[in-house]
RNA sequence: GCCUCUUUAGCUCAAUGGCAGAGCAGCGGUAUCGUAAACCGUAGAUGUCAGUUCGAUUCUGACAAGAGGCUCCA
């Protein structure tokens, strides 16, 4: 068994064990299926997963979900008959003969023998043989749930030069109940979707007669952005940012400095000819914050020095890979630049991170994990190894130094230096990259940055490049989701909607919105021809957080009745008691 | 981009090789109601472009948009 395996298993209790070697069975019946149903298909993998299994193979036919029945019934007849699962050690001259008609196999030997570790056979009865490590259940019968779910097409070795292979994902619980709860979960989780809930709650618009990727913020969304913009400047400024802005467009020449457009230009929007110039369409904002630096000499005192814009940048994302508000062409940053001293770059590095552990904590998010991001020897990259060792030292004595728990990612480096990340997991546990610490020691070289220090002599700044929350596209999507739209209070888009009961009502609710309003609450009226029963099923699925109804009783007493979205009748109070409660609520923004 | 699938009214969903049907929302009325859907009426749609056909929303193709995937080690 190799390493990696070995260490992922050893990480996992024996019930998960048990659960993994049940998916990894189902998954060979599955294989055995697809083999004794399309005999020309050739295996290439098939691992059991978190969440299930997916068996990968190369075949000459359209397989779509329109064959699950059959392939499960040939499924059923293989649990039916059960087939005992035994292992086997071989020699790899064997295992090379036995899949010699195999290139995906071979090259399986070929790795396993490359690792040094022992070639494993799994054998089905006397239906199938296959080259896996295990482990198994004893046979096949033991399985009792299970279920196929998509088809999809995957690269070999994930990479889109190589051939691409039909997948078949399925999953497989030890119970019916347990995959049936399962399933409904996933149907839950579906009406938390972003997209859903965006449409739902008029937060934002995607049309393709816009074209795709390219947001448009209706209203709503727009007052949730406004506020969350808010807060990025008030915290900005007390933790001493600068904040400026800049074009959406510059000269290609910038982007020719800084490396973007020899190692991106695929990302980029074409150029545009303006007088006798090339143009592009900002695809991020270091340059314009590095030409703001140089714009006068700086001093050892000016630094550090923190440049921060919430900026649009424009970039070409695969038609394939665009969803929702989570990956777009038009994303705007939470950017910012600090130039600092090489001394000063592990305070600067754990500043950014405390504001962006604030964040996190503000919005209440918890299901996310850091990732430091190093290169891998496949990637290009700028600078030579001394710079990245540096740099990579750098970061890592600031996560010692704060005792962070974080995932080694090799590959995920920026091309100027090492960073960390904050990924975020989605509501179908699918994971996004976040905020963002980058430490870099090559961009201030190739534009020629420089401070006078104490001794009068020009040295280069390190620079940081930084975006606690990444996108405020991706962040709006994750919150939507994280709260099932009910967004708390202060970012709610309706804070208070005011419903008269009748319309002899509609002129003193009318008063109330407009003393809510001054007392600087984002209230609405509901004044239409409905019955308040209506009117609060409406504002209930709309998520408004409280509703104020005035009838009678409120109209001669000047007081308002009080509900919560939750469906909570929090009875009759006086405007004054609810503002206070409002305030509160607001303030600490839970 | 590639694989599989999807596209009918603002939204959710029906139906059909021969006049496309509903609920909600909208609009016009009636009712003026105490904590999750009052009633009546009315208007509104087959993604785009080709092809097959007497006739296409339905079949075929292209394009567009959308969904799930595209290295959790044999």
């Amino acid at each position: 068994m190799s390493k990696i395996l070995d260490e992922k298993l050893q990480k996992r209790s024996i019930e998960e064990r048990e659960l993994w070697a049940l998916r990894h069975t189902a998954e060979h019946v599955l294989h055995t299926a697809m083999q004794n149903l399309y005999p020309k298909l050739k295996k290439a993998m098939g691992p059991a997963t978190e969440e299930g299994f997916y068996h990968d193979c190369d075949v000459d036919v359209k397989i779509s979900e329109d064959n699950f029945p059959k392939i499960e019934k040939e499924m059923q007849k293989l649990i039916d008959a059960d087939l005992p699962m035994t292992q086997e050690y071989v020699s790899a001259e064997k295992a090379r003969e036995l899949f010699k008609d195999n290139q995906y196999k071979l090259e399986w030997i070929d790795d396993i023998v490359k690792r040094g570790d022992k070639i494993s056979l799994y054998e089905m009865g006397d239906v199938d043989v296959d080259l896996c490590s295990g482990p198994h259940l004893s046979s096949t019968g033991q399985i009792k749930a299970y279920t196929l779910l998509s088809v999809a097409g995957a690269y070999w070795h994930g990479d889109e030069k190589n051939k691409m292979l039909t997948r078949i994902y399925g999953t497989c619980f030890a119970t019916q109940k347990e995959l049936d709860e399962y399933l409904r979960l996933l149907e839950e989780a579906k009406k938390r979707d972003h997209r859903k809930l965006g449409q739902q709650l008029g937060l934002y618009v995607l049309t393709n007669e816009v074209g795709s990727g390219l947001v448009l913020w209706a209203p709503k969304g727009a007052i949730v952005r406004r506020e969350i913009e808010n807060l990025i400047y008030e915290e900005q400024t007390k933790r001493g940012y600068q904040h400026v802005y800049t074009p959406h467009i510059g000269k290609k020449q910038l982007w020719q400095t800084s490396g973007h457009w020899d190692l991106y230009r695929d990302k980029m929007y074409a150029p545009m000819k303006i007088d006798d110039d090339e143009y592009l369409v900002k695809p991020m904002n270091c340059p314009f914050h590095m030409m703001i630096y140089k714009s006068q000499p700086r001093s050892y005192r000016d630094l550090p020095l923190r440049i921060a814009e919430i900026a649009s940048v424009y970039r070409y994302e695969k038609p394939g890979e665009l969803s929702g508000m989570l990956r777009v062409r038009y994303i705007t940053q939470d950017d910012a630049h600090i130039f600092c001293t090489e001394d000063q770059v592990v305070d600067e590095f754990i500043g950014v991170f405390d504001y962006m552990a604030f964040l996190l904590k503000t919005f209440g998010l918890t299901n996310y994990y850091l990732r430091l991001g190093l290169r891998s020897p496949k990637e290009k990259y700028l600078g030579d190894d001394v710079v990245w060792k540096k740099a990579e030292d750098e970061i890592i004595k600031a996560i010692e130094k704060k005792d962070l728990v974080y995932e080694r990612s090799e590959g995920n480096a920026a091309f100027y230096g090492p960073k960390l990340d904050v990924i975020v997991k989605d509501v179908l546990g699918r994971e996004w990259q976040c905020g963002t610490i980058q430490v870099d020691f090559m961009l201030p070289d190739r534009f020629g940055l420089e401070y006078i220090d104490q001794s009068g002599k020009p040295k280069r700044p390190v620079l940081i490049h930084r975006a606690p929350l990444g996108s405020l596209e991706r962040w709006m999507a994750i919150l939507i989701e994280h709260y099932a739209g009910a967004l708390p209070l202060w970012l709610s888009p309706v804070q208070v909607v005011v419903i008269p009961i009748a319309e002899r009502h509609n002129e003193t609710a009318g008063k109330i919105v407009e003393a809510l309003r001054s007392a600087q609450i984002r209230a609405e009226i509901d004044d239409r021809n409905d019955t308040m029963q209506a009117k609060i099923r409406n504002h209930t699925l709309q998520k408004v957080p409280y509703m104020a109804i005035i009838g009678d009783r409120e109209r001669v007493s000047d007081q308002i009745a009080v509900r919560t979205r939750s469906g909570k009748d929090l009875k009759t109070m006086y405007l004054e008691k609810f503002l206070g409660r409002l305030r509160k609520e607001i303030e600490s923004k839970s």
